[in-house]
DNA sequence: ACTATACATGCGTAATTGCGCATATGTATA
DNA sequence: TATACATATGCGCAATTACGCATGTATAGT
């Protein structure tokens, strides 16, 4: 886990936003998240690639679905610092899941 | 403290070896740093702007001096959220600090 | 094969960031 | 006032980043 890669993709709020809530549910597709963050489709993809790529997340395909979670060999500092991040994280009007059929 | 500005703060080498710094003395003069850090100065004195502009840390001027702390208010999660950067820090060769009779 | 759905990616652009260099500011001392 | 030292900042430039839009790829159903 390079320091660097880590903190630049902790620099984006939608990716915090991201790893903040793949922190409560275990696993999240994508729909889910880009109707929960109401950002467009593409620009979640891409961050999700950012977090994929710097292995803070793990993803699985289920048929047409990608499932994405906290990976799980994270660093012990790398988890708790996330785990901090969501403690500070402004409350943020819970847009909730729009329904996507996963 | 703003988290986007806060992960912005973080998202530098230089500022977290400051941080890191920081947070095992209690207070450094710029010079210390300037000399530890291997950066020339006015490299170093922007990025101690941008950390005190973020409320990361603290100055205090002594004479021709200005010496730097951690913030002392700094909320719970962004300060042990500085405790697990510095723990996963990459062991760095220590090129002491270079005297500068502060 | 055709269509629909879920997701990823190529591309061009606007905005941001970090740097070096020079210079400005502030403090002490002669 | 003049000089020296510690630190800060204005400026221009190169590199990076995030975005929208369109399109590509993969899987499933008919």
């Amino acid at each position: 886990m390079d320091q660097q890669i880590y903190f630049d993709a902790l620099g984006d709020p939608i990716r915090r936003r991201i790893l903040a809530m793949l922190l409560d549910a275990d696993e999240r597709c994508v729909c889910e998240m880009h109707g929960a963050l109401d950002a467009s489709q593409p620009k979640v993809s891409r961050h999700l690639a950012v977090l994929r790529e710097a292995g803070l997340v793990l993803a699985r395909r289920d048929g047409v679905w990608m499932h994405y979670r906290i990976h799980p060999d994270l660093p012990a500092w790398a988890y708790r610092i996330l785990l901090h991040m969501k403690d500070g994280m402004p409350a943020l009007a819970a847009t909730e899941s729009q329904t996507c059929a996963a």
